[in-house]
RNA sequence: GCGCCUGUAGCUCAACGGAUAGAGCAUCUGACUACGGAUCAGAAGGUUUGGGGUUCGAAUCCCUACAGGCGCGCCA
């Protein structure tokens, strides 16, 4: 018996009484109930405030109504009690049996568990990092690294189509600013105002002088633009190796370029004419955001005659719509909090219901601390703290995982020495090494000769207390995931997977729950049934953190 | 000055408007003739920053004060 099966039961429930006439709903009868597992021992296996919420509506009070709906619930196949508790929750016991069945479920649904379909239909398109090929990817682009791709992940398992996007700036006075600076490391020059600084610039200097032997020594002319082109390149690889090796992945790679190549900048600008919302002022090309509540307007074509960003910003929005997508997510760091304002008017002014088709979700800066001592990136110093030299000294899943268990809108201090203990002061090594000792418990099993009972396997022998806290752990995976999907709160896995790492764990330990015969005792119903428990948990596990882009090891 | 985010145990953080606010770390006490002890059992630790309000019920929603972070270019 699944939350859903539950609900779906209620809601039976609720529509007999209204047939009968027992109660009248002047809304309807709602398409699904709210089942939680309760916190607290005692409250049953399942509870429901659903009593408390609907009483007023239907004229009376909560625990007579709660009255009404326990005495129908009951009679329901797989319901074994009841109760009414406090203001008017009623708390659930499930029969051992109806809730093993889980188990068998899971198994049977191997890596697709959890997996469902509330997005269906949903094109979404995940736009995150989008760093500029100037240098390489650092402390700053980490936490979307982890989260962005987590949320592509989760959304796509609760069944949207997901397009992961990767916005290259390959235009403007930057890239410029990028290839002086390259040319100056290499040429032993003093280092030019608004270039960049830092030994990655040298580094490039070699490697643009070893992929196009003479490059320095073209004319000054040819010279910037060649460099330009090497330099960003090498630097783009590097970045996509760093992000490939973090084990995120970009399905598009966006050229700011070509969109300015295609035509598309000019022509959103004769679209933004037509629907009416620029004008000019002051020798320049403004978009009248304030129409929709961004608080000053906004310059497309600057009075030199310079396209902005923004203007960039806005064809590469409708060049996204165009391909079909019916929600552009935007993942930004906190530093660009204020853009939410405009892109929302944007959107607007082309005639789009922000609500609907752009999200932009805004994530709080992360300190990490070194002995105390809080890492600094610098650009202007050249100090950076390289997402690699990260990944090096933490590693991918442990860095991964500390990051991933953290909503996005939670500013965040990690402290290195923690996240790199191997020992349970580490969650991420909580969760792999419950998921290793399942593959070596199937292991042994299959040393003995144990094989998953398939038909044979009666699901009332899991009826331990111990085995019903696993049970309902497991059963409740798939709303975690479509929770984490919806919210766009991929922590909501993390701390799922704590929480049932903790259960398998403790049950583990009971004397009276384990898997193998003792002794010289035959194998018995008992123990197969276990064994199914045991696959189930070792696929939840598994599947939650792929969700998280950790690995799930079989051995540590 | 205006705007966004945040304020929860000593520390780092959870908690779809639900019952006695939970974990981990740190501190203290137990369980190793072990299906992998990277585990488990237990103790202690709180006026959820302060003050109002909304309702059956508020850490959560509204108002307000305070504190911290980040923004507020014809920059990119």
């Amino acid at each position: 018996m699944t939350p859903a099966q539950l609900s779906d039961a209620l809601v039976d429930v609720l529509t007999a009484l209204v047939d009968d006439g027992q109660i009248t709903l002047p809304d309807g009868v709602p398409a699904e109930v709210t089942i939680e597992r309760p916190r607290q021992k005692g409250h049953g296996d399942y509870a429901t405030n659903v009593a408390l919420q609907l009483a007023k509506k239907a004229g009376t009070n909560p625990r007579a109504f709660g009255e009404l709906l326990a005495t129908r619930l009951e009679a329901v196949d797989g319901v074994a009690a009841v109760e009414i508790a406090g203001p008017g929750f009623l708390n659930i016991s499930v029969e051992a049996g109806a809730q093993g069945r889980v188990a068998a479920d899971v198994v049977a649904a191997g890596a697709a568990y959890g997996r469902s379909d509330v997005l269906a239909g949903e094109r979404i398109n995940v736009e995150f990092i989008s760093a500029n090929p100037t240098g390489p990817l650092h402390l700053g682009h980490t936490r979307w690294a982890v989260l962005g791709d987590a949320i592509a992940r989760v959304l796509a398992a609760a069944g949207a189509e997901v397009t992961r996007e990767f916005y290259i700036n390959d235009r403007g006075v930057q890239v410029n600013h990028f290839a002086d600076s390259i040319i100056a490391s290499a040429l032993g020059l003093a280092k030019p105002d608004d270039g960049y600084a830092g030994g990655y610039i040298d580094d490039l200097a070699t490697s643009v002088g070893e992929a196009q032997p003479g490059i320095f020594d073209l004319p000054e002319d040819e010279r910037r633009a060649a460099v330009r082109e090497v330099g960003y390149g090498i630097q783009l690889r590097e970045q996509q190796t760093t992000l490939e090796r973090f084990n995120t992945h970009f399905d598009i790679w966006f050229s700011e370029l070509s969109l300015h190549e295609s035509g598309s900048v000019p022509d959103t600008l004769a679209r933004l004419k037509e629907l009416g919302h620029v004008y000019e002022e002051g020798g320049a090309l403004w978009m009248r955001t304030t129409d929709f509540g961004d608080d000053k307007d906004r310059v497309l074509i600057k009075s030199d005659g310079e396209l902005t960003y923004f203007a960039s910003d806005t064809a590469y929005y409708l060049n996204k719509r165009e391909r079909g997508y019916g929600n552009c997510l935007y993942l930004l760091g906190a530093d660009h909090h204020g853009y939410v304002g405009r892109l929302r008017a944007m959107a607007a002014c082309v005639g789009d219901d922000p609500d609907v088709t752009l999200d932009v979700m805004i994530g709080q800066l992360v300190k990490i601390l070194r002995d105390g001592a809080e890492l600094k990136l610098s650009k202007r110093a050249g100090t950076i703290v390289t997402l690699n030299e990260l990944a090096d000294e933490i590693g991918v899943d442990a860095l991964r995982y500390s990051l991933a268990r953290y909503p996005a809108d939670s500013p965040l201090t990690l402290d290195v020495a923690e996240i790199t203990k191997a020992s349970n002061d580490n969650p991420v090594y909580y969760v792999q090494y419950a998921h290793a000792r399942t593959c070596r418990m199937i292991a042994n099993a299959t040393d003995l000769g144990m094989q998953l009972p398939g038909e044979a396997f009666d699901p009332s022998l899991l009826a331990h207390e111990r085995d019903g806290e696993l049970l309902r752990a497991l059963a409740e995976y798939p709303r975690v995931v479509a929770s984490a999907a919806e919210l766009r709160e991929p922590h909501r896995v993390a701390r799922f997977l704590e929480d049932t790492a903790s259960v398998f764990n403790k049950w583990y330990d009971t004397k009276e729950c384990r898997m193998l015969p003792q002794g010289d005792e035959p194998v018995a119903p008992a123990n197969l049934a276990r064994l199914v428990l045991v696959h189930a948990t070792r696929t939840v596990l598994a599947n939650g953190l792929d969700l998280l882009g950790v690995t799930a090891p079989e051995r540590m």
